[in-house]
DNA sequence: CATGAATGAGACTTCATTCAT
DNA sequence: AATGAATGAAGTCTCATTCAT
C-alpha cells in the first residue's frame, strides 16, 4: 500500500495524486487506506519516511568502511545510481522535495534535514581523504560535497526528463572525475581569486595558463 | 497578469495554484482571466515561453562573444545565479519542469527541449576552448556541459529549498573550479578506466597516487 | 455498554455520535457492539428504553403515596432535580426528544408517549388535590400539570445550556410555588376572561386591581 | 436561500441536514452556495442571526410601551405563540439550542445570550409592575422571569413534538395566569420557608391551609 | 472588456456496517 | 464472544470553467 503510494506520488506528485488513484492501483477501496492512514497526508510521510531510511541506509551501506575515499565516493555514485535507476524511489524523494518547499512546511523540514545529513556524509568523506593527504588541503570538504551532491540531484532530474539525452551513469561518473581533478590539483604555483564565502578552493587561472 | 501567474506557480506549482489565487494576487477578477486566456493551462504557457526566452536570452547576452571560454562558462555562471537570486522566475521553470514531467507532455517536452539547448550551448563553450587548446582534448564537451547545467540546477533546487544552508554563489564557483581542474589536468600519463558511454573522461587513479 | 452509549448519545445527539466514539469510551471494539446490538438504532433504543424507565420509577417512586399533593408535587420537581443533575442521563432524554421529533417516527412517538404519561401522572396529582379540596377546582388538572411539566423541561433545556445562569433548583421551586399560588387563588370574585381550549382557568384580572 | 436553510436545520437539525438538501430545497447547486456561504456553519450562522434578531425584534415590538406589566407579558407570549406557529423558525432556534450545546461552542454562546437577554428583558417588565405596585414586592423579578420563559420554551418543545396533545396557546395562557396568581397573592400572613438562592418567593403552605 | 453568480465534476474524508478469523 | 480489516455509500468542500449582463 505504502508502495504503491510511492510510485503513485513519485509519478504525479502529491497534489497530482487522488486517494482513488493509490486505492486502485493497490487493489483496495478508499476505505481500507483511510484505516490504515489518517489521511492522505499521513500516507505521504509514511512513503517519505521508509524512502528515506531506505536511501540512507543503502548509501552508509555503500561505503563501509571508508578506508579508501576515492573509492567510498564512487560507491556513494553507485548506490545512487542504484536507487536512482532501480525504481521510481529516488524520483519520488526528489520530486516530493520540490514540491514541499512551500506547500508543507513540515515536510520540507525533513527534507532540508536528509539533504544535510547527505552533505555532511559525503563532506566527511572527504576530509578523511584530505587526512590520508590523497585530496589537497585547501578545498573546503563541505565544498566538494556541494558540488558532488548539487551535481548527482541534477543529473538525476535531467534524466527523469529526459533519460535519453542524459545518461545518469555517465554524469555522475564524469562529476567524480571532475571532483577528483579538483581536490588532486598541486596547490603549489595557484593563486587565490577573491573567494568569499568559505572556500578555500583556488582560482582556475592556471587552467587558462596551462 | 502573467507575472502574477509566474509568482504563483513558482511558489505553489501548477496544480497547487487555484485561477482564485492568480485572480486576486494580480487584482483582478477570474473573468478577466478568462477573457485572455483560454484556460489554465494556455496561462501556464504564456508564463513558460515568457521565462525561457528570458532565461535563453540573458544567458546568451552574458557571453557573448566567445572569445575566452573560461570567462564564459564564468558569466554563464553569472548569468543563472542572476536570475536564480533575482526573483522566482528561475524557480518557477524548475519547479514546473519537475512537476510537468509526467502530467503534461507537451510542457515536458518543451522543457526537454530548452535543457538540451542549455546543455549544447555550454558544450559548444568548451569545444570551442577546446580548438583554443585551453581545455584538454580527451574531455568530451558534452560530458563537460552535463556537469556544469546538472550542478547548477542541483544547487539551485537545493537553495531554494534551504537558502541559508546553501549558498548558490559558492556552489557555482566550487563548481567551475572544479571543472576547469577536470579540463585542465595534464592529459599524459593518465589511463583510461573503462568508461563506456561516449565519454573520454580519464580516471582518477593519479589522484590517488597524487 | 449503554451506560457509555448514554453519555455519548446525552452530550453529542445521536447523528453526533459515532460508533467508534462509544466502542472507544466504552473500551470495546466496533465488533462487541455489532455483536449485542443489531445497529445503532438498536442501541440507542436500548438506551432510551432504559432511562425512560429509570426516570419513571423515580417519579413514581418519590411520590407514593399520594396523601398529600402539595408535597407529592414538590417530590416530583426534587425527582426530576435528583435526575437531571446527577447524571446526563436526564439530558440524554431531553437531547434525543428533541432531534427524534422528525427523523425518528418510531423513536418520537416513543418520547410523546413518556410525556403524556408524565403529563397524566402530575394532572392526576391535581386531580387528588382538588377532590380533596387542597385545590379549586376551575382549574384544568391538565392545564397544571402543562405549565410544570413544561416548565421543568424549558428549565432543564437551561440549565444545560448555561448552568451558571440558571439554577435550576430555584427556577422548580418558583414554579411550583407559581402553580400553587394559582390553584389556591380564592375562585370567587373571579371573572372568566374568553378561554377556548378547555381550560377553566381564571383571568388576572384580580391581579391588576389587587 | 438562507431562508430554505432555516426550514432544513429546524427539521432535521445541523447534522441532520445536507447541503445537498438544501441547494435541492432552495432550487441550486451546492456549488452556488459554497459562493455565498464559506461553509455549512457559516450557513448556520447566517441563519442563526437571521432568526435571532427577528424574534428580538418582534418580542421588542410586541410590548411597547410598557405602560401595562400585565398586558406586557399577555404580549411576549402572543409574540412567542405567533412565532411559534407561523412557520418553523422559532421551532428552528430551539432545536439547534439543544443541539448547539456541546457540539458548537460559538453558537452555544451566541444561543446563552439570547436567552439571557430574553430573560433579562422578561425580568425588567416584572419589575416595572413591581414599582407600579400591580406585582408583589416579594418575589425576584428574574425568578419570575425564569419561570415564564422556561414554561414558554417546554411548552414549544412539546408543542412540536405532539401539536394534538399540547395546546401551546392554552399553555402559554395558563402559565401567564399563574405567573400572576404568585405575583399577586397578598404578601400578608404567608411564612417564608427555607429558600436559598436568591428568591423571595413566599412558600405554598397557605395554599394547603387555604 | 470585465464582473459576479453559478455550475458540476471530482476531490478528500467519515462512518455504519460486514466478515473472516 | 470478540477483533481487526475492509467496504461503500454518502457527506463536505474545491475549483476550472461558463455565461448573462
Amino acid at each position: 500500500m505504502v508502495a504503491t503510494a510511492i510510485d503513485c506520488f513519485a509519478v504525479h506528485g502529491y497534489q497530482g495524486t487522488t486517494i482513488d488513484m493509490i486505492a486502485r492501483a493497490a487493489g483496495v477501496t478508499k476505505g481500507a487506506l483511510y484505516y490504515h492512514f489518517k489521511d492522505k497526508e499521513d500516507l505521504l510521510f509514511a512513503a517519505v519516511r521508509d524512502r528515506v531510511s531506505d536511501f540512507e541506509a543503502r548509501v552508509v551501506a555503500a561505503v563501509t568502511p571508508v578506508d579508501d575515499p576515492v573509492r567510498a565516493l564512487r560507491q556513494i555514485g553507485d548506490a545512487c545510481l542504484f536507487v536512482a535507476t532501480r525504481n521510481n524511489h529516488r524520483r519520488f524523494l526528489l520530486t516530493l522535495m520540490v514540491e514541499a518547499i512551500d506547500s508543507n512546511p513540515r515536510l520540507a523540514s525533513q527534507f532540508r534535514e536528509v539533504m544535510q545529513r547527505f552533505r555532511t556524509f559525503v563532506a566527511g568523506i572527504v576530509r578523511i581523504g584530505q587526512q590520508q593527504q590523497v585530496f589537497r588541503f585547501d578545498v573546503e570538504p563541505d565544498a566538494a560535497a556541494a558540488i558532488l551532491v548539487a551535481g548527482i540531484m541534477g543529473a538525476e532530474i535531467q534524466h527523469y526528463q529526459d533519460s535519453t539525452a542524459v545518461n545518469l551513469e555517465d554524469v555522475v561518473r564524469s562529476l567524480l572525475e571532475a571532483t577528483f581533478a579538483w581536490l588532486s590539483a598541486r596547490a603549489t604555483s595557484q593563486q587565490l581569486d577573491g573567494d568569499r564565502a568559505g572556500t578555500r578552493s583556488v582560482s582556475a587561472e592556471p587552467v587558462a595558463g596551462g
